[in-house]
DNA sequence: TGATACTATGTCATATATGACATAGTATTC
DNA sequence: GAATACTATGTCATATATGACATAGTATCA
């Protein structure tokens, strides 16, 4: 268990800590990545499911594709307030995001679609 | 309702549009801020319920007094990541996240305690 | 009164996030 | 297999957030 995660999160590019201190992930720490890939995986699936591109979501986010990609790959660089922006401009609500951030977002499908 | 919220808002310091466009404010930005302001009214209570001073909180999260003061402000330099970081840190779970996020945080004691 | 503890607010150098751009990969369709 | 549409990944200049510091305000207490 403890070894699938580091490998989610090190694909993910987050800085798991320097190998010594997997484990020295505070809870705070590894708390907040858990809560910002469940968004990641929020805002592809809104917009899948809205039928909309990289490109077309960036366009009304004022962004980038690129940006909107590394959103969706979970990439460190990416803040919390973009995600939830991302988010409620994709007409999530505020019930939408608790739900996501408490961890009720996982889908029973497996990985990647 | 509408001047209030914007008192309250540029009481807070938020760029609430450049007078025009106080509706200019789309749905998304301001449920941000919405959300926002509940995470940092979380963080006061939390600390205060703790008996924590925010220099010891600041110290714990390895910051400053200046920040905390500034995240309990509801200054618009504070990310939403410091702010569920410090709520991690306070001991808050996803689930108490969540529910400060669905404005579910308002106490109905009035103001300030 | 001074002394102590706590909080608010402003400033600043630095760190980090951002949009933009380039480019590569992957289907799909003709 | 060219053309098109979509997504991934890297880089970079600039914007924004951050910790640190100074300083002021507000109790409370002796």
């Amino acid at each position: 268990m403890k070894n699938t995660k580091r490998a989610k999160l090190e694909a993910a590019g987050w800085a798991v800590g320097s190998v010594k201190e997997f484990l020295g992930l505070s809870e705070a720490e590894s708390a907040l990545i858990d809560m910002k890939l469940a968004l990641s995986r929020s805002v592809r699936e809104r917009r899948n499911k809205q039928g909309l591109s990289q490109v077309q979501l960036a366009e009304r986010l004022q962004s980038s594709q690129s940006r909107v990609a590394k959103m969706e790959a979970g990439d460190p660089s990416v803040s919390m307030d973009l995600l939830v922006s991302s988010l409620l401009l994709l007409g999530a609500t505020s019930a939408d995001l608790a739900k996501a951030i408490s961890g009720e977002g996982r889908s029973r499908k497996g990985r990647a679609t």
